[in-house]
DNA sequence: CGGAATGTTGATATGCCTCAACTAAAGTGG
DNA sequence: CCACTTTAGTTGAGGCATATCAACATTCCG
């Protein structure tokens, strides 16, 4: 768990990320290999981060997902995004001392660490490199504003759809999906504190997708059978996610 | 309406709002008062920017209040944040072209426009002019997952109690409270557009509040009897905002 | 002053939650 | 590697919070 300097895989993942939104100066790039990074590994559940931290270092995901949540009173909790390799799930922490939320990870998963310091010097070297990360906080903002609307607007089976559709989508712009299939090791618990749903209604709509013929979801690997069907089911437009590339 | 290069209350009102959160050097508030900007009044309910829409300024409200919303299919509306004097609805803009939402003035309203081009050549000359609005961004972000948790997870009186609890408290952190009392010119019908009921039960959370003698809530006042059984009502914890001064 | 928008209240319907009991899978120590 | 324990997933029955509908009262606004 050494740092390093050398350009390496996580560079390589940040920059592909970034470029899914962003124009990068061939500047830039050198600039963003040159970050100093620690890695990580987290088990299954591992908080990353906890409500009330004040990390000195902010997180890209290389591998595995992780996920951002808040902790109530009663003890449950309530998620509201998922990030997969290239997300940086706590970038906020940069200007925001005090975590109002966790993070935490969603099956194993590795992420670099890179200190504040080395971020806030790059970005008074190239302002572009802090654009782009501005950039991304924002996307985050447009996820966050797309939950809002799915949880509050839409009905069960919708909003699951949707949720799906999100997840692959992204996953797809990142190169992460096997064909028609994305590993995302969810439980049904976590889902329904994701989408405001009790356990057994997670499960039915579950088995609602799947006898639509639109998508499966069975532990943990999520597999689009019919995507057309599934955006119509979904009320999915991927315009919120501000990519470049259509897919 | 025309261009003005004056230091204006335009300037006042957001230097004042950006210190709520960041430390602003001299320099950096000379640079915010040389800021250009136009005025513009806006009617109650009427658009500032629409969804697909790509303005190439962005506002600081001046008085009266806007808000975000989605519009859905079904020409349903989902709001998902209120805006008042300082805020920045749509700071978002400069870095994201198009917009995935739309404002629109709940009240008539009056905002200063800031062009793009603008802004960023500040940001260039005073990064730290660029951290204080990306922080200012980051805070909107807070807000938004705060959103997500208080329609998702939390029963419809603490909901209610939760949003007006926000209202006021940043409100009167800017100095926008008469007392116990402040302005907030939102419909019912908003009201559950915003928190995810029907109007029915909008109006019987509001009695319900209102006989609690937490909170009342008429023609488009927010009077705020109780502070602290509001906060326990709504379970309130401000540190989302992170505002500078505590109440 | 009249019409439209907003707010009010009651009665009924229903989508989803709660509870409960059970099955299957995964992880753990002997 | 198997027995055991724990965690995750499944399914049904019943209840309730909140939506829906409807009819009316009030306020706003041209």
């Amino acid at each position: 768990m050494g740092a390093e300097r050398t350009v390496s895989k996580a560079h390589q993942i940040l920059i592909r990320k970034l470029k899914e939104h962003s124009r990068l100066t061939g500047e830039d790039v050198a600039l963003i290999n040159s970050l100093v990074h620690t890695i990580r590994e987290l088990n299954s559940d591992e908080d990353l981060v906890r409500q009330g931290d004040a990390p000195g270092s902010s997180a890209v995901v290389l591998s595995g997902m992780v996920a951002r949540y808040h902790l109530l009173q009663n003890g449950r909790r309530q998620y509201f995004s998922f990030h997969m390799a290239g997300d940086m799930p706590d970038s906020q922490a940069l200007f925001i001392d005090t975590m109002d939320h966790a993070v935490c990870a969603v099956g194993p998963a590795i992420v670099a660490l890179v200190p504040h310091k080395e971020l806030m010097a790059a970005f008074t070297r190239r302002p572009t490199v802090a654009f782009a990360i501005w950039r991304e906080t924002l996307i985050d903002a447009a996820i966050f504003r797309e939950a809002i609307t799915n949880n509050s607007a839409r009905p069960v089976t919708t909003r699951m759809a949707h949720l799906f559709c999100e997840l692959f989508y992204r996953a797809r712009a990142s190169g992460l999906t096997e064909g028609d299939t994305f590993a995302a090791p969810i439980t049904l618990v976590q889902l329904g504190e994701t989408l405001a749903m009790a356990i057994a209604t997670v499960n039915r709509t579950i088995l609602e997708l799947r006898s639509s013929q639109a998508v499966e979801f069975h532990r943990g690997v999520l597999q689009v059978r019919d995507w057309d069907r599934m955006v119509e089911i979904g009320d999915f437009n991927p315009s919120y996610l501000h990519l470049k590339r259509p897919t």
